[in-house]
DNA sequence: CCCCAGGTCGTCA
DNA sequence: TGACGACATGGG
């Protein structure tokens, strides 16, 4: 176990559960057990210290400040959004302590493909399925766990066998992404180096792969904050609040006016457009 | 049984 | 370009 002293807000149910990670449960106690990339941890937020086991304690503390970006100063970049469009008072206010969680590339070009047109409970069926047939298992608090497979472990996973993990016709999408990527076509460490516009038409070039899930892609897996993945959610506020009815005048808009935050954004009127109701 | 899901593709005009 | 239906699967 591990104490970790929060030095800013930080609120950790919004953050888990609001559609950016799949793989979670909720305990009774509140806390949260989660799978993240190399091992299974499970934390709670208490006043102002975050308490975290894991099955491997080795650099934890990093792991988690890492993965729940806690070093970023969200306080300020909330003042320059704010700066850039007083109409997001509310959002923002409703926002504080949000965080974008940093996953692991392999599994959110995964994941997120097999987002498009789906559900969450069904998104999160398939990453177990795959998880526990391919995954490392893990033994935390006597319950058993498996991580999600890397590319190699997945290299000779047919277009049928994919379509066992209930991915439905999105099938033949993981097989054809995950032969490139062994095939080092698209090498997963280079969409760093390249600037947004680059790394989205690279992803872009694989069949399942269009400019929403794109984007989530690099907002989730490589922290490019100056994306905005349009859905239906985010369409319908900004035709209600800003007269955009285009995917396109949406985008040119976050560009223009939210510049290298558009991906927090976007996150924070999702996030807001969910809680409301 | 019909409808739809944090979309994308293929196919027409 | 722009519109429109199809697409697997599961839940309401």
């Amino acid at each position: 176990m591990i104490k970790l002293e929060l030095s800013n807000d930080f609120n950790l149910d919004d953050t888990v559960t609001c559609g950016q990670i799949f793989r979670f449960d909720k305990e009774l106690d509140n806390s949260y057990t989660i799978i993240l990339d190399d091992r299974v941890i499970n934390i709670k937020k208490e006043d102002n210290t975050l308490l975290v086991e894991s099955n491997n304690e080795d650099n934890l503390k990093n792991k988690i400040i890492e993965y729940f970006d806690l070093d970023r100063d969200y306080d300020n970049i909330n003042k320059q959004i704010l700066l850039m469009d007083s109409k997001l008072k509310k959002v923002i206010d409703s926002c504080i302590g949000f965080k974008i969680i940093k996953q692991y590339p392999f599994e959110t070009i995964m994941e997120y493909i097999i987002s498009s047109n789906n559900r969450v409970p069904s998104i999160r069926n398939s990453l177990d399925k795959i998880s526990e047939k391919y995954g490392k298992k893990v033994t935390f608090k006597n319950k058993i766990y498996y991580l999600f497979p890397n590319y190699i472990d997945l290299k000779n996973v047919s277009i049928d066998e994919f379509r066992t993990f209930k991915v439905g016709f999105r099938d033949k999408y993981l097989y054809d992404v995950v032969q490139s990527i062994n095939k080092n076509d698209l090498n997963i460490d280079e969409i760093y180096k390249l600037d947004t516009d680059k790394s989205l038409e690279k992803l872009m070039s694989f069949n399942g792969v269009g400019p929403k899930v794109s984007s989530c892609i690099l907002l989730f897996g490589y922290q490019k904050f100056d994306v905005f993945p349009v859905d239906t959610w985010v369409k319908k506020i900004m035709k209600e609040e800003y007269n955009l009815d285009t995917q396109e005048k949406i985008i040119k808009y976050a560009k223009e006016n939210y510049k290298e935050y558009s991906g927090i954004v976007i996150q924070y009127l999702f996030h807001y457009n969910r809680n409301k109701k």
